[in-house]
DNA sequence: TAATTCGCTAGACCGA
DNA sequence: TCGGTCTAGCGAA
């Protein structure tokens, strides 16, 4: 019989000492288990005598923990190695270690990978995409994919529980009440349910906590992806431990299953067999971590502002319990588990075809990918290219060559010294995607470095290795090819009319941009399959003498170049250029520039200030331009920093926009002044006094205690729950003698009790100090009342 | 518990 | 209480 659907999930069971992939497959209208019993696990070895050692090993009796066991076959393969196949995994790890007993086996081969990456990879299966079972009784005998339009049924959930203390304990704090978010079919919007024992807005009433766990496992079934926010640590651990408590069961597997609680260090992994968990806080870690987004803190009110611009309100832990017990302010709360559902679903749902796509390309799952590193994704990318191929891909390093590869360091790109000072007429120019398109361009790969044939030729590195000009490299020609596709795409996007496509097709080219990103990165990551190191250095010496290159080409035609960091240069027109000057210095660039190099125009702009560092010698990556609309590009400065005050980044943009946009130092100094008067008068509000940073070490490993370490100590005194990882907002109050002393943890602030004298000397003048001593002014100007200088930026 | 290096700044720490 | 050094965090690319 002929099945279609979609696949969500997969996983391996052993079944009569046997392992068994089942696939979860979204049919029709529900999500059905097929098993595949005929793929056996396997791993290659390679022997100085072929023909002896697939004898010896069919032979072998391995040791197992209850009983003896053979490998099912051993037979010549790829690369002149021997693959031996298993009955289950369990067998196929004992053998491993017992496989160097016979004698000529010089070196095992992809022993080191999961089960059902194997399946995936080894059948050509794509998560999410469709396929198309040829099956009897749900029994597996041959599969492949399909392309299918992926229409799925996604449902967000989200708990408030009680607490007496700060933080709510599954063994005695119960679930008060559960949203749920959902699409509505028959009125095509989105709707959130409120589960809960009292009455109110939107809710779904029940008589009682066991009812609201049933409740919600009854709505989660029939859908198809599991969405919250930190699921993996909280709701559905939580869930699933009140259920045990009440004695009944959150199964909400489609086997039947409860969550899977995986611990990785400090947090966990929750799995739903069947139903994938997709984690918006995992996402937005990802999302961080690509550069997506960026955000002060990873609590959704903080999320949900940095992602929509929205301002949501929050209720406290303490606040939830005192609403419930009093009643009062209970439609707040609702609104509050509402919008918490609802936003979560919001967030998972828009980013959603971008970790499908993320997924498709390299082969895992939902689940997978959602909580996916840069490296782990370029290298089951490049396994499964491997293995189309017919290669085998390498091992992973020990930790002996771990250690060793981390000992190596590696020099980056260059930055150029900026002149300081107000600069008008400012023409940006950059390198588009510049690691990636040096290793397409010069074939840079482990295996094509210092080749036999090419010592001479195009690609000798300006550190001196050489990479091969005859034979493709591994890692560019697939680079090569995720660039072709993504311009593809790019183009077919700016065509497509379709709103539902022009989606799939961004999230497409937006992962493949992604990936191709993340190459370079991974030759150079310690724990990577594909490590080399004089690869990645190459890729470095490229970058830097052709940045350096285009500055020197500049200035022979012309230009000033003020700054320049890794991959750009900053080009100053003169009277006598024009934009067309520009355009054709780059065109020009670019006939010389080797393969799919291509410099490019980043923008115009009218003005930009480079400021000084206190020594004195201009200060690299922190820059303010003006475009020529009028629109500023703040980088580098305080104001992009969470371990600033908002008083002292709001005062330092104000300054910024009034110098580039107006060039008025004048109305700066008055601007700055206004703010030390109100902070001087205990006029400035808690909200503007916050400074983040975050704990990134255990509390009592600091050598050096600064404020906010300091304040997250006081804190854990009065009981809060502070550990590594923990972005700590706190004002520096008028209680103590060292800053240190007087930190303290916002919540605990009183309105009012700040250091006046610490926000202006510590955080508003140096925000903004050397800025205006672009123009002449120096701190007596701020603090005094008369003008010293009466040089004007453009007079 | 998983990409890299370059660069800036603050504040503690320490010895004179 | 000073100035130099070191620890720490965060951002740019």
């Amino acid at each position: 019989m002929k099945t279609k659907g979609i696949l969500l999930d997969l996983d391996s069971i052993q079944e009569n000492e046997k392992s068994v992939i089942r696939l979860f497959v979204k049919t029709e209208n529900r999500i059905e288990i097929f098993k595949d019993k005929n793929f056996s696990p396997y791993f290659y070895v390679k022997a100085l005598d072929n023909k002896k050692a697939i004898k010896d090993i069919i032979e072998k009796e391995f040791e197992g923990k209850e009983k003896k066991f053979k490998a099912i076959k051993a037979e010549e393969s790829i690369e002149g190695s021997i693959k031996i196949y298993f009955n289950s995994t369990t067998d196929l790890v004992e053998a491993l270690q017992q496989i160097k007993e016979i004698s000529g086996i010089t070196e095992k081969r992809e022993y080191d990978f999961i089960f059902t990456s194997r399946y995936l990879i080894d059948k050509g299966l794509e998560p999410l995409n469709g396929i198309e079972i040829e099956e009897e009784e749900k029994e597996i005998n041959s599969i492949k994919k399909i392309e299918t339009e992926t229409e799925l049924n996604f449902i967000a959930f989200d708990l408030e529980t009680y607490s007496e203390t700060k933080f709510s304990d599954a063994k005695f704090d119960p679930i008060l009440m559960s949203a749920v978010t959902f699409f509505d079919k028959k009125t095509n919007k989105l709707k959130t349910e409120i589960i809960t024992t009292k009455k109110g807005s939107n809710v779904l009433l029940v008589k009682e906590e066991k009812e609201i766990i049933e409740k919600l496992k009854e709505k989660i079934q029939g859908k198809d992806v599991l969405i919250t926010y930190n699921g993996d640590s909280f709701d559905l651990p939580y869930a699933k431990e009140r259920a045990r408590k009440l004695k009944t069961r959150f199964d909400i597997g489609i086997d039947g299953s409860e969550p899977l609680i995986r611990r990785k260090g400090l947090y966990n992994a929750t799995r739903v067999k069947g139903i994938p968990h997709f984690d918006a806080y995992q996402l937005v870690r990802i999302l961080a971590r690509f550069g997506i987004i960026n955000s002060i803190k990873y609590d959704l009110e903080t999320i949900v502002n940095s992602i929509y611009g929205i301002k949501k309100e929050k209720i406290k832990a303490e606040d939830i319990t005192r609403i419930w017990k009093t009643g009062e302010g209970y439609e707040k709360l609702l609104k509050y588990n509402y919008e918490d559902s609802e936003y979560t679903y919001k967030i998972a749902f828009d980013f959603f075809p971008l970790m499908a796509e993320l997924g498709k390309l390299t082969k895992q799952t939902l689940f997978e990918v959602n909580r996916s590193s840069a490296s782990d994704m370029v290298e089951k990318l490049l396994i499964n290219k491997s293995f189309q191929e017919k290669k085998l891909f390498p091992n992973k390093p020990n930790e002996t060559e771990i250690k060793k590869r981390i000992m190596q360091s590696l020099k980056g790109g260059h930055v150029r010294e900026p002149i300081a000072g107000l600069h008008e007429n400012i023409a940006v120019l950059d390198f588009r995607s510049l690691h990636p398109s040096i290793m397409i361009s010069h074939n840079i790969s482990p295996e094509t470095i210092n080749c036999k044939c090419c010592k001479n030729g195009k690609h000798v590195s300006p550190e001196g290795n050489w990479f091969c000009e005859n034979k493709k490299g591994f890692l560019p020609s697939i680079q090569k090819e995720l660039l072709d596709k993504r311009t593809e795409l790019k183009n077919e996007l700016k065509k497509e009319k379709n709103e539902l496509k022009k989606t799939s097709l961004n999230a497409r080219q937006h992962a493949m941009k992604i990936l191709l990103n993340s190459f370079y990165g991974y030759l150079a990551y310690e724990r990577s399959r594909w490590y080399s190191f004089e690869s990645a250095k190459a890729v470095t010496a490229w970058s830097r003498y052709y940045i350096k290159e285009i500055a020197k080409k500049a200035e022979e035609q012309g230009f000033t170049v003020i700054y320049g960091d890794t991959d750009s240069a900053f080009i100053k027109m003169p009277k006598t250029k024009t934009k067309k000057d520009v355009l054709d210095f780059v065109k020009k660039i670019n006939l010389d520039l080797p393969g799919v190099m291509e410099l490019e125009l980043e923008g115009f702009f009218k003005r930009g200030i480079f400021v000084t560092k206190k020594e004195g010698t201009a200060a690299k990556k922190r820059y303010a331009l003006i475009d020529e609309k009028d629109k500023l590009k703040i980088v580098g400065f305080e104001y992009v920093r969470r371990d600033w005050s908002g008083i002292a980044k709001n005062t330092q943009k104000k300054v910024i926009e009034l110098v580039l946009k107006e060039g008025k130092p004048e109305k700066a100094i008055q601007e700055v002044k206004k703010v030390i008067k109100e902070l001087k008068e205990g006029k400035i509000q808690k909200k503007d006094l916050v400074i983040f940073s975050q704990i990134k070490k255990s509390i009592g490993s600091y050598d050096a205690i600064g404020p906010h370490v300091s304040a997250a100590k006081k804190a854990i005194k009065k009981g809060k729950s502070i550990g590594t990882g923990s972005i700590i907002g706190y004002i520096i109050t008028r209680n103590g003698k060292s800053i240190s002393d007087k930190s303290e943890l916002e919540e605990f602030v009183e309105e009012g009790n700040y250091d006046s004298e610490y926000y202006i000397k510590n955080q508003v003048i140096p925000a903004v100090i050397k800025i205006i001593q672009e123009f002449g002014y120096d701190e007596k100007d701020l603090i005094l009342g008369g003008k010293q200088s009466s040089l004007s930026a453009f007079g």
